[in-house]
DNA sequence: CGCCTGTTTGATCTACCTCAACTGCTGTGG
DNA sequence: CCACAGCAGTTGAGGTAGATCAAACAGGCG
């Protein structure tokens, strides 16, 4: 996976005071596989912008996210991209038994990942039920946010996708400070306008006037370009659709 | 899964002569374990537009598709839906440990499935490290396919998306029959304009203008509404644009 | 023969795109 | 401390792909 440029390796120590272990790939692990999955670790961090994984590029490792977002980007020849895929902490990245992407992985704002060699992972994983049953509960829940998107590209309008994107976002943001999306927190927004527009399937312009839309609607407010508040939760939920699935990508 | 509507209950004998033995879940399965497999499995047939798996509702068995198409619907509350996969033979329905399904499935033409009742598969699957690894890979297949569909509702054209989908059909029918695409086969379209229009993320009219501009500028052949052939494959490819991995759909 | 369902075709409308100008920030250098 | 790039985002004006509304058409079937 991961590209060859020079990056600060870290260490945060031991997998168990790691952030993401009850809910990364290792959560299943006993403490004696947390032994062997600390012994095989490295941590890396990678700048917004950073590629991770190279689009149809071989890749030597992969593993989990720890802290940081990152984008899933897919292209035609003529340079239309799409965003297909978001991830935040504790999702994984990379597949076992398939060195080749066919994707292009960016980090979107800073990223800690902790990887695993591939030779090493897939030894790990494949003498490890642990490790098998959670990759395969993750893929699946990739896959149903992965089809709730098609629903949004295929069939929501730009003020609808918009919506859905943002209740995205405050729902990860609440569940972390663990607090109602409807109290009226602050939430970062962590990807550019045109990563929104790539991700919404829609251009800039239209995603900037949507946000425009429905602050002077009162649905949101917009404390600046990065940062919004919720003003209407019915109204913004209304929107979105019935996609409380959405909460994985 | 299954509805409660009554069906053919056939028998085609041993899991060694299945047609789709090679290529689903069961095809990493030991010939003890097939054993296994044998005693538990029952058979049932559908007809189109029968549905298979109600949205959100809790389904009682899940199994493969042995023959025939089916179709996995999401919709919004205002009727609006999109099919988010298109499952062909070999196929997998329903997941373990996941009563609840997120989508509709529906059968688009004639289908059979392969099925076991819902803690009888649990059990196999949680004793067997080739169901398990099987799935994963059939899932992690799915994704990319439902990555690759992002990219066309996000990104593409209404002609770029049928050429995509005319692709597919093509790219299926020729690898069943052993040649290639090129060969000038008929290629039978299995899905409704309706469904296609679905399945597209476009309407019924547009869909229709489509098919009769691409016959017009010579690309496809249509002997009828339910067939074609491919009569200028570089300029369905070029249309298409690169997604050689949509033939997972 | 006439009905029903699926499909095509036509005319018009509109949500979003495209192209273009402008705003506001942030950093850099004189 | 100001000037002024340079970039992200906003706003405006106009164009267009695809939606919508409406009508005609084709094939199967009672």
């Amino acid at each position: 996976m991961m590209a060859a440029a020079p990056n600060l390796i870290s260490d945060l120590g031991r997998c168990e005071t790691c952030p993401i272990r009850q809910r990364a790939i290792c959560s299943y692990s006993s403490p004696a596989e947390l032994v062997e999955l600390d012994k095989a670790k490295f941590y890396r961090d990678y700048e917004p912008g950073q590629e991770i994984v190279g689009e149809g590029e071989p890749t030597t490792s992969l593993g989990s996210l720890v802290s940081g977002v990152v984008a899933l980007h897919k292209s035609l020849e003529d340079g239309r991209r799409q965003v297909v895929g978001l991830l935040f902490a504790s999702d994984f990245i990379g597949r076992p038994f398939r060195p080749k992407a066919p994707y292009e992985a960016v980090a979107v704002t800073p990223v800690k990942m902790c990887l695993f060699q591939r030779p090493a992972f897939e030894k790990l994983i494949s003498e490890s039920a642990a490790l098998q049953r959670r990759l395969l509960e993750m893929t699946l829940d990739e896959l149903d946010a992965a089809r709730d998107w098609l629903v949004l590209l295929g069939r929501k309008t730009a003020r609808e996708r918009l919506a859905s994107l943002l209740l995205i976002l405050a729902r990860r943001e609440a569940k972390l400070k663990g607090v109602d999306i409807a109290s009226g927190i602050e939430v970062q927004i962590p990807l550019t306008r045109e990563s929104i527009a790539e991700f919404l399937g829609l251009t800039i312009e239209t995603v900037s006037r949507q946000f425009t839309s429905l602050r002077r609607d009162g649905v949101i407010d917009l404390p600046d370009k990065r940062t919004f508040r919720i003003a209407d939760v019915e109204t913004l939920q209304e929107l979105a659709g019935e996609d409380d699935a959405l909460d994985d990508f």
